[in-house]
DNA sequence: TCATAAGCGAGACGGTACGTCTCGTCTTGGG
DNA sequence: CCCAAGACGAGACGTACCGTCTCGCTTATGA
């Protein structure tokens, strides 16, 4: 617990250790039963030096959470993006399905409630997640494979957002074919394309091309 | 405080008086405000009382705030299904940019905070909002206006998802015109339609079947 | 719990059943735990009703437990008076070693806590065993075998004194040594005997001064 | 409320200013009245740190009591033993027949009630007084003074025995001729002394069965 | 080199909400 | 008219957690 020689550089020490431990919590027993003082209990490190780290707890967790987060769905690289986006958005969702998706829920909800963990959760978790697939985006844009307006931030906030109300609100199921159906509403729409010829028939096609 | 004739039939009253408070407080202060002898004092319904009602807080909360929300936003009506969508989904979205969304944010995550509201949330706010709305869908629907696979529950998570996330986590802008733009994607997708040639690739299934 | 047949004729029925009731209450759990709801649940009579009948808890508990104690500790007649006396005492101390002596200490708590239940203490557990002890105390007074001014309610009062304060209070040893020698020094006084001759202290026979 | 200079040695701050609180209430309004949050209230700190230093309201009262009690009545030293003893004896009887009493009693009972308080009362009321007149009973049995066997432990319960049970069941007068009445009973016996020879009842001298 | 200032662990503290418990009153509805 | 059933207002209980603070020690830097 008391490391000897190097004492002073702290900070670091202190601040890693506060994180590892979050974590660890974490997946033990839940956001909902981290208290500031099990963090402190669990890395060593008192609650008065975690509160001059971080401004309530919520922003630990951010921390924590994105931390541990960077890029557990890999981006694939197939040179077919549209295929590329299809395949990550469906198993970024079908990651958030299992617990992780209940930390993630919890974490929101911690940022909802505390609103001083906003910008630990846009630094640590948000933007390093969006960074990694903006190239993506912008050379699906470029592409012209997106709709015109589709950026990062949008094209991550439609993906994510059905699975964040579902996961917050409990409602709704998260089955891989309501994941899949997520996914596919959010890629091409909840309505029917404009019929490029008004002649088509009232059904269209495209019921093939969706389901499942 | 203390009525005189009608006394036993106390539960509907003091139900009533529970909900009436807190829906007052949460406006006043905001829901982190609300405490259970906040509402107690307000309603003049004890504690104990209050418990025999409702498990948790958040609970209380759901049905006071699902109570207020019946149909704050019109369906309009104009026999222009697509038309009639998009300035519901517009005018709803526009709805939860004011004060109204950051208690809605707040709601959600005491939701996700204490699961015991999740049925509450869902019985008091979700199916009677989606009720509401669940009809035309089906018309649009059968109209042959909406994608194959889209129904009211699907429809409501993606319109709403993106939304939620970003007042969930305090990031994204909400001005008219990012509102607009999450309407637009999430009814018409992220992706370009697909173009006319169907041959892309033979080997796996999921660009014929996703793309548009 | 709910007996159909002999309806009106109600109230001597609810007493018995809630003395009933609360004696096995505190023999099962003490004093301690016993509530007027559980009192309630376990007699079938309804807590509107209880309190009709008793002003407090406290009072039920002293009926009860009074009803429960008619001589628990026979009085020998050997008619050797003095032998009898001591039997007695000793016996009853040592009665109130056992479990009943917690009870009965809690009892008197709650007797102290409520006042309202000293009435009922004075008249269902006091009075009963005064008057059982007191023709053997008058006898002895006539036989001269007391000191001067020494009536059942003083001896009571002294005899159980030290042992009522060492139940309450939890201090002391309640050891079959302890309880004779408490016996003892109650029967024979804390001060050795006066002299026969008075002459020993130039202060005076304190014998005097004090009695009575 | 919040003074500045002195601030962390303050467990003995909020220990003293707890203390002075209760004695407070207790003086204003009975021990019954006595709640931790009113102790809170008037002595400034948090129930949360109360339950730190003590494990239960009698604890607190227990000390707090003990602590206003150090020596309220004087032990004489006339160099006459006896005369002594029965001065304090009486003195203590009547000092307990004030409302200081009817405290007492209650304390007593929140003892009972509260097993946890038992220590407390041990340590900081019944410790500390029998202290103070154990030198006394000693020099008095050394002297030959007192019946072999007593010592200030037992002397002082059955001293105080019977005014204790009188204080705490309500039964019995307390008047200054009473007082005297069972401080003679206690200090002289019951029972009037054994005839000067031994050989009158066949029995055997009780006395001596009896002794020890 | 040494003093100063800062960082740190430990944990007590004030504050506040929690959810439970019990009391004693009250009302309903059945007999 | 009486009663069981039990809802209710009142409010104390003991616990939990937060975020601040003080203490006393350790260590890095600047005079």
């Amino acid at each position: 617990m008391t490391l000897d020689r190097p004492r002073r550089p702290r900070s670091a020490r202190a601040h890693d250790a506060v994180l590892t431990a979050t974590s660890a919590l974490m997946r033990e027993d839940g956001i909902t039963a981290i208290t500031i003082d099990r963090i402190a209990a669990r890395s060593g490190v008192s609650t008065a030096t975690i509160y001059k780290h971080w401004p309530c707890k919520a922003a630990i967790i951010a921390e924590a959470f994105g931390r541990d987060t960077a890029e557990v769905v890999a981006l694939p690289d197939t040179g077919r993006p549209i295929d590329d986006l299809v395949t990550y958005a469906t198993d970024l969702l079908t990651h958030y399905t299992s617990s992780e998706g209940a930390l993630f829920a919890q974490l929101l909800a911690a940022c909802a409630t505390e609103p001083q963990a906003a910008p630990y959760f846009h630094e640590f978790f948000l933007m390093p997640r969006r960074a990694a697939v903006e190239p993506f985006w912008d050379r699906a844009a470029e592409a012209g494979l997106t709709r015109p307006g589709v950026d990062a931030a949008a094209a991550t906030d439609v993906l994510l957002g059905a699975l964040v109300f579902r996961l917050m609100s409990g409602h709704g199921s998260l089955s891989p074919d309501e994941v899949r159906k997520l996914v596919d509403h959010a890629l091409h729409g909840l309505l029917a394309p404009a019929p490029a010829d008004p002649a088509s028939t009232g059904t269209q096609p495209h019921g093939r091309r969706l389901r499942t």
